[in-house]
DNA sequence: TATTAAAATAGTAACAGTTACTATTAATGG
DNA sequence: CCATTAATAGTAACTGTTACTATTTTAATA
């Protein structure tokens, strides 16, 4: 494969991300990973993030206006990403596989691959968000 | 309307980002507005660009992975990048009004929104790579 | 197993894009 | 005009990421 050498380092941060179904940004996952090695470097977890998406292994995300995430799945899949609190789930949506060739007739460009991104607000927000009514509702009433 | 004050700087910033077609960054914008106002900071370029964004006179572009770029044509549309060069184009594609409410049954989060952006091969960079290719083949014929 | 060359690491500095701060300037409403 | 207050220029600070470098570790070979 890929001539990437087995550092415990490269293991342990696949091991990690894969365990994951959140969807880590660099930093997240080095605090993760320092728990089972203290000294590891953050510029560590970088590189060999680029590394392993490069050798196909994981998947960089790279979601709109927000830092890098990283993806322990690598199949084709969409993602929404909360507006509040900005987690990233996962989508069970099926892969539009006909877009690129439309987006082909649509435009000069050769066409590579598409990014599909839905915003929302996760549940644990919303619930939030409706406790947050509810209350303003109560004060309004009981003013 | 929106509280905000018509000063020149505002709206000659408006005025460049509405003439382009491309979809600059803060500073290319920065550089083109500099030409009629030279004193401008780069600082009120970027205030100003998320205050209109803000009062939905402009579009914020949060491209995958990239800087943020803007976009004078406020209607809902697609957009492709490029990767060789990094240029945005905007597809003259229908906007799929069904995506949310697919994703809403897809998950648990309230959909607010969906962002689709391709990726490919700009007509200028597609041309340089075809150049390169028959250059090597050239090269491997007659080496 | 011992030797060696290359790859990877920790630690740190540098970088790019963006945002925050502050004293000064300018737009707006009366 | 004047007073208020938003906006500005200039600059500093911040954040996420990448680059650098001396040292350590891997893995191939003898
Ligand atoms: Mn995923
Ligand atoms: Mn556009
Ligand atoms: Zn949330
Ligand atoms: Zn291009």
């Amino acid at each position: 494969m890929g001539n990437l050498r087995n550092t415990s380092q490269r293991r342990v941060i696949l091991e990690e991300l894969v365990k994951l179904k959140t969807h880590p940004t660099a930093n997240e996952l080095y605090e993760i990973v320092r728990k089972r090695i203290p000294k590891i470097s953050l510029g560590t977890v970088y590189r060999n993030l680029e590394l392993l998406a490069e050798s196909g292994l994981i998947q960089k995300l790279d979601t709109a206006g927000t830092q890098k995430r990283f993806d322990g799945m690598v199949g084709d899949h969409y993602h929404v990403r909360c507006v509040k609190c900005g987690r990233v789930d996962d989508l069970d949506f099926p892969f539009l596989n006909s877009l690129n060739k439309s987006a082909s007739l649509a435009g000069n460009y050769k066409i590579i691959s598409h990014r599909l991104e839905f915003e929302g607000i996760c549940p644990e927000c919303r619930s939030q968000e409706l406790d947050g009514k509810s209350y303003v509702d109560h004060e309004r009433i009981t003013g």
